[in-house]
Parts: C-alpha cells; structure tokens; sequence
DNA sequence: AATGTCATCAACCGCCTGAAG
DNA sequence: GCTTCAGGCGGTTGATGACAT
C-alpha cells in the first residue's frame, strides 16, 4: 500500500496564471483529481485497459469514468499499473548499466530505461537524482560529465587508481571487472548511435552487464 | 515528545515531436 | 507548407516518512 494513498488529496484544479503564456489544457480540467491514484481509480484504469487496451489516451479517462486527464492516466498505467513492472530496488548490475548508460546517453531517461526491463522512465529518473547522483559526487565524479571534478573530494577515486585521466577518456571508471557476469552485449538502435556519435569524447561501446563496480561498493560503505 | 531537516518518489507541468488533415 | 492534436519526454514539485537534534 502506497503512503500517498493513505491521504489522498483531491483537489481542483484551478487555472492559476503561471508564468509564460499558457497553453491550451490537454482537457477540461474544470472537474478533473488530481494528486495520488486511489485503488478504485486504479481499478477502473486497469479494467478497461485489459478490455480496451492500451491507447487514445485521451479518450480513457471519460470511457472508463476516470475524473483524471489522459495524461495522467497514460503515466499513471505506465509507470505503475502496467502487468511488466519490476519494483523494488535496484539490482548493482542495474545500477552499473544505468551509469554507464548515462554517460552514453546523458539524461535520455525513456532510451536508458528502454534497457533495463521492467523499469520506468520515472524510476530510472528518481533513482539516477536520488542515488546515484549522490554517490558519484561523493566519489569525486562529476555526475554531468561522469570525469572527475576538480572542486570535488577525490579520495576514493584516487586510492583506486581507476580514475587516471586515461581510463576516464572510455566510459569512465567502469572498466568492467574481467569477468562479466553476463554476456549481455548492448546493441543501439540508430538513434541511440546518433546520439552516442555526436557526443565529443571517444566513447567505450564495448558495454556489458558487469560485476559491480569495487569503487561503488566503496562509495556506498 | 516535539521539532527540524533530509531523502524518496509519485505525480504534475510545459515543451517537443511527429502524424494526420 | 501550414495547422492541429495526441503522445511522449525531461524537469520539477510536493507529500510523506525517516532520521537527527
């Protein structure tokens, strides 16, 4: 049971004058709940996609007597609802994909989250800001660029010896221990390579789903 | 026990993109 | 080529619980 259903505020939404010039809304927000998804929302969102299926969002909310707009409920089925989703935490394969992913592809968090099954856009997300965010900064690694940062601490880093201007030049400082745990090599679609080729530095394609890395168990102790 | 601060994560917002007309 | 619209995306917010003082 999710904490935010304990509580569950529903409120109107009124047009507030926000800044910039606002759009037209996605739908008449004149009577629609927003904040957390009560188990009957949830219910009838799920009992009309398994007779429907998924798509229109726009139209579901109406159909299956939903006072939310078909945003909400498209991300509320894909990020929660969904029959695939792996909740729970992050394995540190996960976590070691979804750095070395990063430093790939930068904050495409659809694209990273595309190779992690079962895992969300939002989750990768949450995940990235709330964890793995803090821990690279802790570990002297720049999350934005993932190379060392020159106003950061960088004793882990550096005891390491993984961090040599070298070795950061590849995906850096996962130089994925000698024996993969699996064999899982990477394929990108085109736009993933067109994306990976218009980044500036040589990049290591060469990824595989790895044993964590020793410098991030350090970090996490 | 009360209060303050921090961490987490579900959900919203506004912008972008691509398809359709 | 244009406009419109739905879907998708990333950034951000805010409620909540956990922990510290």
């Amino acid at each position: 049971m999710h904490p935010h259903e304990h509580t569950q505020q529903v409120q109107k939404v009124e047009f507030t004058t926000k800044k910039k010039t606002m759009r037209k809304p996605c739908c008449d927000k004149e009577s629609i709940n927003k904040g957390a998804w009560s188990k009957q929302e949830d219910q009838k969102l799920i009992d009309y996609i398994r007779v429907h299926g998924e798509g229109c969002w726009r139209s579901i909310p109406k159909a299956a007597g939903l006072h939310r707009c078909g945003k909400s409920c498209r991300l509320r089925w894909l990020n929660y609802l969904r029959p695939d989703i792996k909740r729970g935490i992050f394995a540190e394969d996960e976590e070691d994909l979804i750095i070395k992913l990063h430093a790939l592809l930068g904050n495409r968090w659809s694209l990273i989250a595309g190779r992690l099954p079962g895992r969300t856009d939002n989750e990768v997300k949450n995940y990235w800001n709330s964890h793995i965010r803090r821990k690279l900064i802790k570990m002297g690694i720049d999350p934005n660029n993932h190379k060392p940062h020159q106003s950061f601490p960088r004793s882990h880093a550096s005891t390491e010896g993984a961090s040599t201007s070298e070795s950061m030049n590849k995906v850096p400082f996962f130089k994925s221990s000698g024996v993969a745990a699996s064999d899982h090599r990477i394929s990108f679609t085109k736009e993933e390579t067109a994306i990976i080729s218009s980044s500036s530095p040589p990049l290591n394609l060469d990824l595989t789903i790895a044993l964590p890395s020793p410098m991030l168990r350090a970090a996490e102790e």
